[in-house]
This record gives C-alpha cells, structure tokens and sequence, in this order.
DNA sequence: GGTGAAACGGTCGATCG
DNA sequence: CGATCGACCGTTTCACC
C-alpha cells in the first residue's frame, strides 16, 4: 500500500518512465534524492516491477490484434500453460480466468492470415481442447503494464 | 516495419527501459550512440510511443484483477465508449471486438466488493445494455505496453 | 527530507571505416 | 550505416546534515 506522495511518483513514472528523479521531484514537490530514495523502495517492496516501453504495434507491423479464450484438457496446471504459451512471441499477455474458459491471451499478429496461423498452432497445443476468439476492432485505451517481465 | 536490430533494442527496452544506451549497445552489438539514433528514429516514426512503469497491481493494493465484456446499444460509437470508460480509474485497458460483445474492458479493483461496484457502476453507463464478466484468477504473462498513455 | 560533490551517462559534432 | 573520440552538461548516487 502506497501513501499519496508514492502514488504521484507512480503516476509520473507511468507517464514517462525516462522522466529524471529532478523532473518527477518538481512534479511531486521533493528533491531529486528523496524521489530516488522512494523510487528504490518501491522497487524493493515489489509495488514497482520495472521499467517498459510503450509500443505502437501497427508501426512495428503488428496489424492484426486479438484475444484468445482457451479451453484446457483437465489437470493442465497454469504452470504447464504459462510454459506452452511463452514460446510464441506473439502472445502479449495471458491469464487463467473464472467462467467457462480456463485462459485468456491476448495476440498481436502482423495479419489475418498470421492471425489464424497463431491461432491454429494455440489450438494444436498438447493442453487444449478448443479455443474462441474475437479480433480487437480498436484499442480505445492502454494506461498502465502490470506483473513482471517474461 | 523494423530490421531485426531495431527489434532486439525494442526488445532490450522492453525489458527495462531505463536501461542505458550503452547497455542496450552492449546487448545488440552496437555503440551507445548508434543505439540512441535508433531509439531516436523509433519515436520519431512512432514505433516507440513512451515508456511506463510496471507495476504490481497487488502491491498496490489492487488484488482483484478482471474483464467485463460490454454489450451496448445500437448507434453506440468506439468514441462515447473510450469517453465513458475513461472516467474510471480502475479500467486498465479497453478495445473494441468483433462477436457478440461490443468492448473488452480489463479492471484492476482493490477487492472483490470493489470490482463489484465498478461493475455496476459501469453496467449502468447509459450506453450499456449488459455485461459479461470474468476474474482473472492468475497472470501468466505479461509482455510490453502498447498505444498512447491515455 | 534536503544539500552538495563526485561519478556516471546522455548528447553532440567531427572524423574515420 | 556504424565506430570512436572528446567535450559538455544533466543525472544519478552517496555521505552527511
């Protein structure tokens, strides 16, 4: 849990993570060093992870953006599906839900046809007995990345 | 489009954007200055859009993580949706989707009765039929930021 | 938390492969 | 294109108040 001086660094950190400790210490009202010094603690305690870059997929040529429910065979461990899913780069991120699916991941793919590709490969996978999918329309927001890096 | 050299530095950033130039040079075989005029030419074409922080939403006190599937009326545009949504700050993310829903929206609440409210709150936006949603139950992955902080 | 100083990294132009 | 060098300046970082 943060006080609320923790939560502007955070918000200023979101904003631009290159900021400078001076620039974040005149938004916050602190001193470089003291920004610094909360920075690094949050990073000790786990509230802050790291730092990542903000992309635009379709300038890196990743048109095609869509969200993959899967359907598990029983006894697939989020584990076993966490190790299936890392191998393909264009799985940009996954979680084991409630409802009727076991998972949900998010794809970024160059096209359709990559798409689909990605997408029969997924539902080949050892652990999963079938898939549904919808394709992103527009991203109408994206405001912060959260979890570790994999 | 990128070569591979521009993605493994998107890549290495990715990582840890604060990581220095001379770092990311060291890790994709090229000279600090070298690196500095690509990361350049990313966002000057717009590849790169920023860097954020990662957070532990956890950490932060938001342990209830989940997506709610938004059926709207009719004549309702991706613009009045972003609109409406904005004004939550619990809404991580949010796009538009081909299927039976309309919007995908992902909520990061501090607990259960949070989401709750949120869920109502937003079942309640003049814009929303009704919703469907699922709580995240693990994250598996989580790999790079994409669009505009918003 | 702030201050000040030293170490470090970012940035630029010039020059060469 | 990229490497390297030198120079300048802002940033990070640390010991100390």
């Amino acid at each position: 849990m943060l006080n609320e001086l923790d939560e502007r660094i955070v918000h200023a950190l979101a904003e631009d993570a290159r900021r400078s400790f001076a620039d974040i210490g005149q938004i916050v009202g602190l001193s470089a060093p003291a920004v610094k010094r909360r920075v690094d603690r949050l990073r000790a305690t786990g509230a802050i992870t790291g730092f990542t870059v903000r992309v635009d997929p379709a300038a890196l040529g990743w048109e095609t953006e869509g969200f993959i429910e899967i359907y598990c065979r029983r006894n697939t461990s989020p584990e076993s599906i966490k190790r299936g899913l890392e191998r393909y780069p264009e799985v940009a991120s996954a979680s084991t839900v409630t409802g009727e699916a076991d998972a949900i991941v998010q794809v970024f793919a160059s096209d359709m046809r990559h798409f689909e590709r990605v997408l029969e490969r997924i539902a080949g996978e050892h652990f999963v007995e079938r898939t549904k999918s919808v394709l992103v329309l527009s991203p109408l927001m994206r405001r912060f990345t959260s979890g570790a890096p994999t």
